[in-house]
DNA sequence: TCTTGATTTGACCAGTTGGTCAAACAGACG
DNA sequence: CGTCTGTTTGACCAACTGGTCAAATCAAGA
């Protein structure tokens, strides 16, 4: 397969395939516990037509990943510091939720690599997201200083939105088992936007 | 070796040998990453010894969660009716921050478990777990009714301390490459009293 | 139509996996 | 000392794993 041409109709297609039924599986049972014929059933194709597309387990694997991190960390990037600084977070975290809504293999993905260790994404983390965090958190204390959100840890805040949203993918068959209702979804976004009203609302500063 | 009789010195020891090393490979691997011969090694017996002691590798997995699911449940059930509510809450929020700080790899193991759809102890969140949190949503409830912590959603609020506490050991690798120095947890637990403090105070009501 | 390159697959392979088993070993007790 | 129970292990096995390869098939252009 040529890495510089155009892929082909059939190269669209089924590279798409793969990498779905690659996402099925290691968000289901994680780099390891995933198997090839696992992928190979999901995404319809026989073992060795995977190989013929991807040269090896690992190979689908950083593939997804790599798609996956463009659009995780979308939402964070768009928090505009031009912004209104309560509905800039607040949107923030809708977004973030939103994604867990609609990207839950995604979301499970990544939790999967994470709980690992982050073999394969370590260097991303402590590279661009690192940077992109500081960058926000800069963002985050210029609001603060000039009152127009509370003071409060801007690092432990944007980890808080991650662990929330994160949770109603990653555990979600807890929160469901819990709730016993269908969609946690709703409820979730009413509570987060009341909890961040709460927290960052300057006029509660006197409360502490 | 027998169900019934007490466990002699040897079999405590090797069976405790076991179920660490068992948490060590699970915990970082999953159920299905873990292979018998990790666990052999962290263990410090051979694979053939393992099976001595307990019959498959579904036992060994098995008596972790149990063990674990023990312990888990404490913090929660400690919450008091008749404390101080939002003393209670916070000191709830803390002492389960103090079990992803002390004991990373029981919450990882958790964590692998329910993001693969908690095939094991999926019946325990459906039945017990679920219980005590109605029974700890209702006491929250009854507090709000009289006033005490402001009006939420009590099982979000839940869901929010498990969230975040689980995010610190569970995304450690991230929270660690991104913050850079050593010790999140004490930031995490300014943070949290901070943001449940906001939340929960009775006069914070007027700001929505 | 034929040809050529892209695609697909059955058969295969070496290494790993969970698990078995008979034989060896250890230690307590008479 | 011998013996009996509990413990340990080397050798082994069938199933599964990621991966290879030559041959078969397909599809599109000349």
């Amino acid at each position: 397969m040529n890495e510089q041409a155009p892929l082909t109709r059939i190269q669209t297609r089924n590279r798409a395939a793969i990498l779905s039924g690659g996402l099925d599986a290691f968000s289901a049972a994680g780099f390891r516990g995933a198997t090839l014929d696992q992928i190979a059933e999901s995404s319809g194709l026989s073992k060795p037509n995977l190989l013929y597309y991807f040269p090896s387990k690992d190979a689908i694997y950083a593939a997804l990943l790599e798609q996956l991190l463009a659009t995780w960390l979308d939402p964070l990037e768009a928090l505009d510091a031009g912004g209104d600084p309560v509905e800039e977070i607040l949107a923030y975290a809708q977004r973030k939720l939103a994604m867990s809504r609609d990207y839950p293999r995604e979301s499970r993905l990544f939790a999967n690599e994470i709980l690992q260790g982050a073999p394969q994404i370590g260097d991303v983390l402590a590279g661009p997201l690192r940077i992109l965090v500081d960058e926000k958190a800069a963002v985050l204390r210029g609001w603060m200083a000039a009152g127009q959100i509370r003071e409060t840890d801007p690092h432990h805040l944007i980890f808080s939105i991650w662990a929330l949203t994160q949770h109603y993918a990653d555990f979600d068959v807890q929160v469901r088992a819990v709730l016993g209702h269908d969609d946690p979804f709703a409820g979730a976004g009413r509570f987060m936007d009341q909890l961040y009203r709460s927290l960052l609302d300057p006029r509660g500063q006197a409360l502490l």
